[in-house]
DNA sequence: ATGAAAGCGCTAACAG
DNA sequence: CTGTTAGCGCTTTCAT
C-alpha cells in the first residue's frame, strides 16, 4: 500500500524554517505561551498559516501524563433513540470541554460480552481519557485493571456488576410502579405486561417495580399475564395478540419500553380493541400515535450529560467513592384520540 | 491538575523486562510478526497478560505514513433520525475495517461556518484518516489544502462546493417529482408545499423538482401555494394552517422533509380537514400516523454506508476523479386509515 | 525571551 | 531469529 501522501503534513520544523526561529518556539506560540517576541510570533503565526500547519494532536498526547482529549462511548446502536439521545448528551458536554468523541456502536444484535470488552480495550488502546458504557454484558469485574490504569468508566442505564465505578441509572422502579397505578386509578384490574429480556437490569427493575405495585393494590400478578423475552415491536405485537386472546384478557397493558409499546399499539389499534396502554420510555411521535398512551417520561439526553459530568469529574482527579446517580421518571399522556375534532376527555 | 494514574500504564519496555527479552521482541509478538521464537512469543504474551499491557495504539501512529484508524463524522445532530442513521452506516463499514469513528457533532441549532470549519480541523490535528461530512456551509473551497494534506473527504446528502471531492446524495428531484406526480394522479391540482431553508441544497433540489413536475403537469405553480424557510415541525404546522386558511386552499401538501411533513400531520389531524399528504423523507412510525402518507423513502443508512466505502477507497491510494453517488428514492405509501376496523381504501 | 537536548511509546531500518 | 539505533512530532527540563 502506497501511504505517501501527496503533500506530506507539515511539522513544527517546517514553520520555524520558515519563520526562521527555532522550532521550540514554534511550539510555544501554537500552545499560546505568553513569553514569546510578539513579532516573531507573528511570524510564526503566519508562516503557520501559509503552508497550513496543523499541530498533530496525537504526538502532543504521547508526552507521558498528558491527554488524548477524547472520550469513548460504548453503545449498542446509535440508529436507536434512547441511545442516540445519550450519545447526544455526551457529546455536548464533551464539546464544551472541547474534548472529542470516539463513538463505538456494536451493530449487531446480539452484543457478545467478548465483543463488548474488545471494544473497551481498543478504546483503552487508544488511550481515551475516559469511557462511557452502556453495558450488556453481566459482569463488569475484568476492566477493573483498566480503570485502576487510569482509565475512568461511567456506566449508564445500568450500574455495573463487580466493578466500583460511577452509574447513571432511571429510576426504573419507581416508573413501573407509577404507571401500574395510573391504570389502576382507570380502573383496569387485569393488567397485562410484556418486558424484553430479564437479562437487561432495567428491564427486571422494572418487572419488579410493576409486580410490587400491582401486589401493594390487590391486583392480580398471575404469571399468564406477564410476558418477558419480547424483543422488538413485531414480537410485542405477538405477545400482546395472545394476551388478548386469553379467556380473560387483560383490560390495560404495560410495557417495559418504546419497542413493546409501539408493538402493542400497532396490535390494539389493528384490532380496534378497547384496551388501555401504558408503557416505559417516551418517544418522539408519540403524541401522533392513534391510541391515548401513559408513557414513563424521562431527560434521555441527560443520561449522557450527566454521565459526562461524572466522567469528567473522575478525569480531573475526583477520587471519591463510586456515585450511583438516579434520575427521574414522570408519567405523561401521550397519543390522540381517535376522532379528530372531539376534544372530549375519554 | 494532578495527572499521575494510581497505576501508570506500562509500555513495552516494562513488558520486555518481565519477558527477558529486548523490547523490540514484544513489538514483533504485539504485531503479530511470525519470525518469532514461539517460547519467547509466550512468555511475552503472558507477561503483557500478567500486567495488563495495552498498545498505545496512538504512539504506534506516529510514525510517518502509519495511520490511525480513525475517521471522522461530521454531523449537525445525533439525536435526528436522519444523521443517526448516517452515523449507523458508517459505524457498520468502519467496525467491519477496524476503524473507530470520532462523531464530531454541532448541538447549535444554526451551526455557523466557522464552527463547522473548526471541527473539521480539529479532525485533521487529531490526524483521522479521513473524514465524513454533512456539510451545512455553502462553500468547501477553504478544505481543498487539507485534502491535499492527506484527509480525503467524502461529503453527504449534498456536493460540496468549490472542491473536488466525493459526494453521496438523494435523488432529490427525482423523489419531489413523483410525490407531486402522485399526487397529481390522486386528482389533486392545486398542491400546497411546504420546505426548509432553500440554502440547503437539497431543499433546493426537492423544489426543483416538485415545480418541473407541476409545469410539466399543468398544475398551478402560484408562489402562495408555496412555503420555504420552514424549520421545524410548529413551524410546518403553522405554515399549513396558512396555506389552508387562504380563500383559495390547496388539497394537498407536499412536505420538504420528515419534520415538515409531521408538522403537516398535526394540523390536519386538528383540524379533521380532508388534506392529502406527501412529504420527503420516511421516518420511524409513520405507518402509525392517523392520516394516510405518501412518503419519498429511501436507503439513509445507505448513504453512510456508501460514503464510508468511497473515503475507504481514498484512504487506501484511490486517486481517481470525485465520484458523485445518487441513491435512488422510492415512493412509498403509509399512515393509517382514521377508522381502525375497516381496511376500505380511500 | 529563546534554544538545545532528552524523551514519550512505538516502528523501522539495520546489524549481530 | 533477535537486539541496537534512529527517528515520528511534540513537550518539557534546563541552559543561555
Amino acid at each position: 500500500m502506497d501511504t505517501r501522501r501527496p503533500h506530506p503534513r507539515p511539522t513544527m520544523v517546517d514553520v520555524a524554517k520558515i519563520a526562521g526561529v527555532s522550532f521550540k518556539t514554534v511550539s510555544r506560540v501554537v500552545n499560546g505561551v505568553a513569553t514569546v517576541d510578539p513579532v516573531l510570533a507573528d511570524r510564526v503565526r503566519e508562516a503557520a498559516a501559509e503552508i497550513g500547519y496543523r499541530p498533530n494532536q496525537m504526538a502532543a498526547a504521547l508526552k507521558s501524563g498528558s491527554t488524548t482529549a477524547m472520550i469513548g462511548l460504548v453503545i449498542k446502536d446509535v440508529s436507536n433513540e434512547f441511545y442516540a439521545a445519550i450519545t447526544q448528551g455526551t457529546s455536548e458536554v464533551a464539546t464544551e470541554r472541547g474534548v472529542q468523541l470516539i463513538t463505538a456502536c456494536s451493530p449487531e444484535e446480539e452484543v457478545s460480552e467478548d465483543a463488548e470488552l474488545a471494544t473497551i480495550f481498543e478504546l483503552c488502546r487508544r488511550r481515551a481519557d475516559g469511557l462511557i458504557v452502556v453495558p450488556h454484558s453481566p459482569d463488569q469485574s475484568s476492566l477493573a485493571r483498566e480503570v485502576a490504569m487510569g482509565t475512568p468508566m461511567v456506566f449508564v442505564d445500568r450500574a455495573p456488576r463487580g466493578l466500583a465505578a460511577d452509574s447513571v441509572v432511571l429510576d426504573n422502579a419507581r416508573g413501573a410502579a407509577l404507571a401500574i397505578h395510573h391504570l389502576a386509578d382507570q380502573g383496569h384490574e387485569r393488567i397485562g405486561m410484556v418486558f424484553d429480556s430479564l437479562a437487561i437490569t432495567a428491564m427486571q427493575q422494572r418487572l419488579d417495580g410493576a409486580r410490587q405495585q400491582l401486589r401493594q393494590l390487590s391486583l392480580t400478578t398471575e404469571h399468564g399475564l406477564c410476558r418477558t423475552g419480547v424483543h422488538g415491536p413485531e414480537a410485542s405485537a405477538r405477545a400482546v395478540a395472545e394476551l388478548l386472546d386469553r379467556p380473560d384478557p387483560p383490560s390495560a397493558i404495560f410495557c417495559g419500553n418504546n419497542r413493546a409499546t409501539i408493538g402493542a399499539v400497532e396490535e390494539i389499534w389493528n384490532r380496534g380493541a378497547d384496551v388501555a396502554i401504558a408503557g416505559f420510555d417516551d418517544f418522539r411521535l408519540a403524541h401522533l400515535m392513534p391510541l391515548p398512551l401513559t408513557l414513563v417520561s424521562y431527560d434521555a439526553t441527560a443520561l449522557g450529560r450527566e454521565a459526562a459530568r461524572l466522567l469528567f469529574a473522575r478525569i480531573d482527579g475526583d477520587t471519591g467513592p463510586p456515585r450511583d446517580l438516579v434520575l427521574p421518571v414522570t408519567l405523561r399522556q401521550s397519543g390522540i384520540r381517535p376522532l379528530p375534532p372531539s376534544q372530549e376527555e375519554r
